[in-house]
DNA sequence: CGGATGTATGACAGTTGCGTGACAAATCCG
DNA sequence: CGGATTTGTCACGCAACTGTCATACATCCG
């Protein structure tokens, strides 16, 4: 049976979410707020995630990064604002799928089958592990290696993790706060902390440290890895 | 680079999605037919396909069947008709997404992204940075990058938010006040700051600065950039 | 022509942003 | 339990940036 979470706080909405995805076949399970959905996530994780942007308490953009952070469930956010920004925002976020309501549950259902064509299945087959190239530096995301010049760099996981979030936005800048929040799950906070480990890892993947050709430093605005 | 095929018939729309995906540092190329862009699809593989559902001879649904007979490549229905049937029948037919027109370009660049995460097919493609071009003059927001005439130029965060304000309304007059707000985020203060801003932002991206081509003057209205 | 107004630019001092080493708390791991 | 590793905080110092000012230049208009 394939389970789905719908995390909605408005009752009247929620309930007639579950019961025609009941009716379409799914196993589903309700959530008023994020807090409880991300609890029932950790506890039972569906095969699906359907999310509110607007929720009491943690709203849906923050539930969505937490969901993320150790899970690659589709999420398909169910919203009634229809604004770009919050449709890119959401998306940028980790959503899948941006649908405004009021939805008709058969779309919705064919919206999901789209997406379990594309989410990867969990074992099966031994997939080729994607590597990201920066000149001689190579990160394996899914094998969790650092390679510099063909060499493997041991590096600590919030390294890893900084390093990650960088590549996966390779040519982009971010700022502090962005890495904050996604890679430490900071709202707010120190941001010398991303400082010094971004200044930790150009140590070990940087020939020459001080003048980095990889992971710069753009004064005033953040980091970012580049070629 | 990343490829994009727009599968649409009114050359007017496939021309604005083409400008605007190129705009975002897509290679876009169209096609006026679902026959065209089968072929180009068979002959020179994009990375993504765009296709409207009204086409003349065969339809948008024959097209995603036909792509999908031999190439897994992300689909993008984007369409006038917001119908629940065509909807499913387009998702069913093997899109993975469907977008009604008219569509924001940051919208339909952000769902791109959200496709690779899942298509993640052998090569892991990073995403293209949109570029803003003035003739020589390249400005990239997300990377935080000015380049002249290919070179990159180094400048400070105040120059470079001043940069990207006018880049934003290139062509449009925008006043010191405008700017001072919008750069600074004063409401009133001394005006002289813009002055002396611009003129260092021309020593660096005008060849001659004393009489500047892209960064204007408009005496007693404020500044514009222009191509 | 000449004063008035608006703009450009060089110099400078105060401020900010960032890299770094040191250190203590937290965590991991045998 | 105890050592090793990792992590976050802090303070210091340098380099870069910013805003202000004074002065010089350009343009407008009677």
């Amino acid at each position: 049976m394939t389970a789905v979470l719908v995390i909605e706080d408005d009752d009247r909405i929620r309930l007639a979410l579950l019961l025609a995805l009941e009716d379409e076949g799914y196993e589903a399970v309700g959530a008023a707020t994020a807090e409880e959905g991300l609890r029932d996530q950790r506890r039972a994780p569906a095969d699906y995630v359907l999310v509110d942007l607007m929720l009491p308490g943690l709203d849906g953009f923050e539930c969505i990064r937490q969901i993320r952070r150790d899970d690659d469930v589709p999420i398909v956010v169910v919203s009634a604002r229809d604004d770009t920004h919050d449709i890119v925002a959401a998306l940028e976020a980790g959503a899948d799928d941006y649908v405004v309501k009021p939805v008709a549950i058969k779309e919705l259902t064919a919206r999901l089958r789209a997406l379990r064509r594309r989410a990867r299945s969990t074992v099966a087959v031994p997939e080729p592990v994607p590597v990201l190239a920066f000149g001689a530096l190579e990160i394996s995301p899914d094998a969790g290696e650092v390679r510099c010049a063909g060499r493997p760099v041991p590096v600590t996981r919030t390294e890893f993790r900084l390093l990650c979030e960088l590549a996966e936005h390779a040519g982009r800048v971010l700022s502090r706060q962005q890495l904050l929040s996604r890679v430490w799950g900071y709202d707010n906070g120190d941001e010398r902390v991303v400082d010094v480990h971004v200044g930790r890892l150009r140590q070990k993947i940087e020939s020459d440290p001080a003048n980095p050709k990889h992971l710069v430093t753009l004064r005033g605005l953040g980091y970012k890895l580049q070629r």
